[in-house]
DNA sequence: ATTGTCATGTAAGAAGTTACATGATTGC
DNA sequence: GCAATCATGTAACTTCTTACATGACAAT
């Protein structure tokens, strides 16, 4: 048993931040503006369930008295599954298909070992960079004799994916400079 | 019935513009760059059957002999329907959290009425804007007390909405100089 | 006491994934 | 004839959505 869902790590990352119950991560989803994850709690309570059948998160002894509520915090078992979701291998997928994940892990990933946020954002660099390569091929050649529709598409998803790659480099450089002082 | 997934708006503007079979369809998907759906036949056998269920699309008599092949065509019905999806008032949600939907849209959009793609191109930056008006008031605020990863994390989005924004903008002067012509 | 809101949950159904199944046809 | 691949399909499973259900506490 070692994956879940995007909610699950989600969930297992802001629980590893504070103990928490369902409701608090409901309310932080719909307050925060960096994930966009559904509150919904025909999502988030089950998720919860996955992650305590699996030994990844238990319930923690909360405040007696007021409301009921069930505080959940990560195993050792979760913490470490969180740890390898993090730091995992980046591949060319992660970068051009999965961008809201890569930031989720990115956003959780300063509690983890020193050094791992720049080695992450190296390879997202150097990921991105890769496949604009491929996309300036088809750009140069196949886009131009495409109708505006898809030619426009397509250009957005040039611009997205170079604004991204500007980020990162400014990302990687601000993090290094960080890290000397 | 006025609904169907992402995927049956792809199958069904895919075959108004030709008349295809499933496995043309599949093979549309794993070669071309724009879209990234999924090529398996568990997603796609089932929505076209989903589709011609609600008569939105119908087989159509292909080339006797050769291999066995069902090949689909938009109905009348269908053809609205797609329209109706295509010519949709912008939500703020759709351009937040439905680029890739819109950019589907966009492709598609070609072949509608005149002026469509202007007015599409023009509601995507007004509500783009807008919500960078909402992002630098958190990026001004409060961005600067959040850890690094969460506040890359961020910027990255905000990056993103920039990039589109100015893409947007190029875009229309494209398609209004091109439609003086 | 009653009403509202907090907090957790469940049921039914939609849609996609992976993996397997099944023929038919083509190329050699 | 036989292997490869073309082409369609199904089964089991996972996850999320929408909508409803339930009860306890809080405020008045």
């Amino acid at each position: 048993m070692r994956s879940d869902s995007t909610l699950g790590f989600a969930l297992l990352g802001l629980l590893h931040q504070a103990p928490q119950s369902g409701y608090d991560l409901r309310k932080t989803f719909v307050s925060t503006p960096m994930a966009h994850f559904s509150d919904s709690p025909g999502a988030i309570y089950p998720a919860l369930r996955r992650l305590a059948r699996q030994r990844w998160i238990a319930p923690v002894a909360g405040p007696q008295g007021g409301r009921r509520r069930r505080l959940f915090q990560p195993t050792t078992l979760g913490r470490r599954a969180l740890a390898d979701w993090l730091l995992r291998a980046l591949t060319r997928d992660d970068v051009v298909r999965g961008w809201d994940v890569l930031m989720l892990r990115l956003a959780f990933m300063s509690g983890q070992a020193p050094g791992a946020v720049v080695r992450f954002l190296e390879a997202v660099e150097r990921e991105l960079r890769g496949y604009l390569d491929e996309l300036e091929g088809f750009l140069a050649h196949k886009a131009p004799k495409l109708p505006v529709g898809p030619q426009l598409a397509f250009e957005s998803g040039v611009e997205g994916y170079r604004a991204q790659a500007r980020w990162a480099r400014r990302a990687v450089e601000r993090v290094r400079r960080q890290r000397r002082v």
